[in-house]
RNA sequence: GUGGGCGUAGUGUAGCGGUUAACACGUCAGGUUGUGGCCCUGAAGAUCGUGGGUUCAAAUCCCAUCGUCCACCCCA
């Protein structure tokens, strides 16, 4: 075979559309509910808007797609989603329309990763951001919107994880206080983390090494370490999910893969998690739009996978809402109905009907068996009678074959 | 980026050194004169992922490469 799709791609086929239609229908619904806009933005961006937000991580250090373009400009393949809302935040001025400004949109990111079940170099993600408000009853509703969206797609058996992660006043003191608790520690530590003791302590939290989950499981938690506006900041947002019957579950460990996040950070995951395991996660980022050359704005959002979201669906057995189903067949038995069949199935979709004629020359048989194959709830077949008399055959595929004759102009109020 | 499993018609599999690579599903065509779903018959469809090598002989053994799956890492 000489092309394939490449590594860590795929193609969506017809047969899996239902899924994916399914999963964009609920999320728009729900955005929609929640007032938030639908925004898109480019698939590509200056490479800069990324690179500058997360050296230290590997999304944008060792897992962008990077290319320099015709003209010589260094542009990156979308990672993620945050970034480039923001960007458009920016540039279009939003910080003139109401705050918070309330965005959602689904997209392509593209990582350069190794691919495996659930994680590949072309992923979807639906995502919601709101930006110019750090009212923590912003973050109970982005945290409830994605718990929302797995709930009405039907997951079941999901955790939410929650934590919070200070901000520029509190986490200098957090962090030293952490790396203090480490230092006499390191040599028990993985070599991963030796290297995150300077680079990026926070990551201590999160390692997966065996030998460090002991050094871990004492750490001091961040919770502990807040200042005073992030603790009120945090204590208010489990306040509201309590109110609305979120149930949540403190994870001091949970720290986020990019590094813009502050204050809240949460995840979602299934019960029986895999390796692949986060369905969905966010958190807030009240320094992101100041970093790209804005004000000091707030903002918090989240994103979601949708191929992750499928892969759980299936694997939970949720049922799909039924499809629907190709309306009428028409069929024609001598060449000289061919016209008249073709007409009609025109007219018929004309008329909201959904229709196929038969094409070809197969019997009469072949074509029955081709409507059933179809899945046709009808077949009209137009024979020579049918043809002399200006009539049709109506066929129900379903009702055990029942089957009416009646003049063509009547056909539509025959179908209701 | 690291380690491992796998790669045979559209799909799922069998064959694992020796004549025309098999089966199921699917597709297409038939099963007498205008009709589906079951059944029967037939046909099309595979340079056995690709490229090298070993051998008188390779889908079967070896190497490389690409892809895929799993674990790690990371993350959605």
């Amino acid at each position: 075979m000489k092309y394939q799709a490449p590594r860590g791609t795929q193609d969506i086929l017809p047969e899996d559309q239902p899924w994916w239609d399914y999963v964009r229908r609920t999320a728009e619904r729900l955005a929609r509910e929640y007032r938030y806009a639908q925004i898109e933005t480019p698939i590509f961006e200056d490479a800069g808007l990324f690179t500058r937000l997360g050296e230290a991580t590997d999304v944008v250090s060792k897992e962008m797609y990077i290319f320099k373009d015709r003209g010589d400009q260094e542009l990156a393949l979308r990672p993620e989603g945050t970034a480039p809302v923001c960007r458009a935040y920016l540039e279009h001025g939003m910080q003139n329309q109401p705050q918070p400004v309330r965005l959602w949109y689904t997209a392509p990111n593209f990582r350069y990763d190794r691919p495996q079940a659930g994680r590949y170099r072309e992923h979807h993600q639906f995502g919601v951001e709101a930006i110019g408000d750090d009212d923590p009853a912003i973050d109970a509703e982005i945290i409830e919107m994605l718990w929302r969206l797995y709930e009405e797609l039907g997951l079941r058996d999901l955790t939410l994880h929650l934590n919070s992660i200070g901000d520029q006043n509190c986490r200098p003191q957090y962090l030293a206080r952490l790396r203090e608790y480490y230092a006499d520690k390191l040599d028990r530590a993985c070599e991963d983390c030796r290297g995150r003791y300077d680079k990026n302590p926070l990551r201590l939290l999160d390692c997966k090494n065996e030998r460090c989950q002991p050094i871990i499981a004492e750490a001091p938690a961040f919770t502990d370490y807040l200042c005073d506006a992030c603790r009120d900041h945090f204590a208010r947002l489990r306040g509201h999910l309590d109110d609305i019957g979120i149930a949540y579950s403190l994870n001091p460990r949970l720290v986020r893969g990019l590094d813009y996040y502050t204050r809240t950070v949460f995840e979602i995951e299934p019960k029986e998690a895999g390796g692949q395991s986060s369905l969905g996660g966010g958190g807030r980022y009240d320094g992101l739009i100041e970093q790209l050359g804005g004000k000091p704005t707030p903002g918090i959002g989240f994103g979601t996978g949708i191929e992750r979201i499928i892969i759980n669906l299936k694997r939970q057995e949720v049922p799909l809402p039924d499809q629907p189903s190709l309306e009428v067949y028409v069929a024609y038995q001598t060449l000289a109905a061919r016209s008249v069949a073709f007409k009609l199935a025109s007219d018929l979709r004309r008329a909201g009907v959904s229709s196929v004629v038969a094409s070809g020359e197969r019997s009469l048989k072949a074509q029955m068996r081709h409507a059933d194959s179809l899945g046709a709830h009808r077949v009209a077949i137009i024979g020579e009678r049918e043809l002399a008399d200006g009539t049709i055959t109506l066929k129900d595929l379903r009702e055990g074959g029942a089957q009416t004759t009646v003049p063509i102009s009547d056909v539509l109020t025959h179908l209701r």
